[in-house]
DNA sequence: CTAAAGCCTCACACCGACGTTAGAGTCAAG
DNA sequence: CTTGACTCTAACGTCGGTGTGAGGCTTTAG
């Protein structure tokens, strides 16, 4: 397909995907005239594009991960070596990923206990209704370490 | 604490805590010469300023959130209509943030599955060329719709 | 008192991830 | 063949988050 079909299946603008194509991330083959042509798996290779960069991954890490994820194996280094090291690199990125995923749900937590405080008259022993809400617990650990440092 | 002390304490530099000020996420009170004086509670406060933004939470949210995040329900309004509106953008925000942290889950498992190719066995016993299914699955939910699009 | 640190306010610079516009080629339909 | 939708490249603009430097007070140590 063509890349006003890829943007409209996926939602990214055409900007987007030729930026995507700059930074490596997409790599769609051409016509003579010119025209990028994708394949169908681009389409699901965009969303998690997005997914990863929304997740303010470093684009050097999310070009790395896509290569594994959906070039399949191919391109893990034969080298132990070589091995360990990404497998470190990216596993850093991972630990840091969790910790951050850990402190927003920390934060995330006592904004629901908020929207609750708001919506619900003051903390009371009482619970009023609270329906829609499956997130909106009372125990909050009144944010004690919810620390998420970075680099 | 000045704010060179608040900037050793979090690793943010001084620039970024006047940053963070001058976007109404720090309200430092000022001595007669001008000076910066922040409170304990602000070295907690930048982590999570610090924490919420290097997960790309829109600023908006940011803001807003945290003012109610880190001063309680001190800024609670009397009036049930105001509450009610206040608490509807605050769940807005709350679902926002839900939506990011499952968008940074999906992201981290699908990392995860990449560690643990890399580091796994890999070109096993068995084969390259295998059908697709392969060495991903692993308790990774197959990050199917692992797409955290968002406006 | 004086020098060194620390802080202040501009204000310009930069990078990533886009938006937007301009000028030109391509393609399917009438 | 012409039109209009689609695409191309190239380049400039924008916005958030920071770095950096200039020029000038304030505080602290000796």
């Amino acid at each position: 397909m063509r890349i006003g079909e890829l943007s409209a299946r996926t939602g990214a603008s055409v900007r987007m995907l030729r930026y995507y194509e700059e930074q490596g991330l997409l790599t769609p083959v051409r016509t003579e005239s010119g025209y990028r042509i994708y394949q169908e798996s681009d389409v699901d290779r965009v969303a998690r594009i997005r997914c990863m960069l929304s997740a303010a991954l470093p684009s050097g890490v999310v070009g790395q991960a896509l290569r594994f994820l959906l070039d399949g194996r191919a391109a893990i280094p034969d080298e132990p070596a070589d091995r360990a090291r990404l497998a470190d690199t990216l596993q850093g990125e991972l630990d840091l990923l969790t910790e951050k995923i850990e402190s927003l749900r920390s934060s995330r937590d006592l904004l629901a206990t908020i929207v609750a405080d708001v919506r619900g008259d003051v903390v009371g022993p009482g619970h009023p209704g609270d329906p829609g809400g499956g997130v909106a617990r009372r125990s909050v650990r009144k944010a004690g370490p919810a620390v998420g440092l970075a680099r």
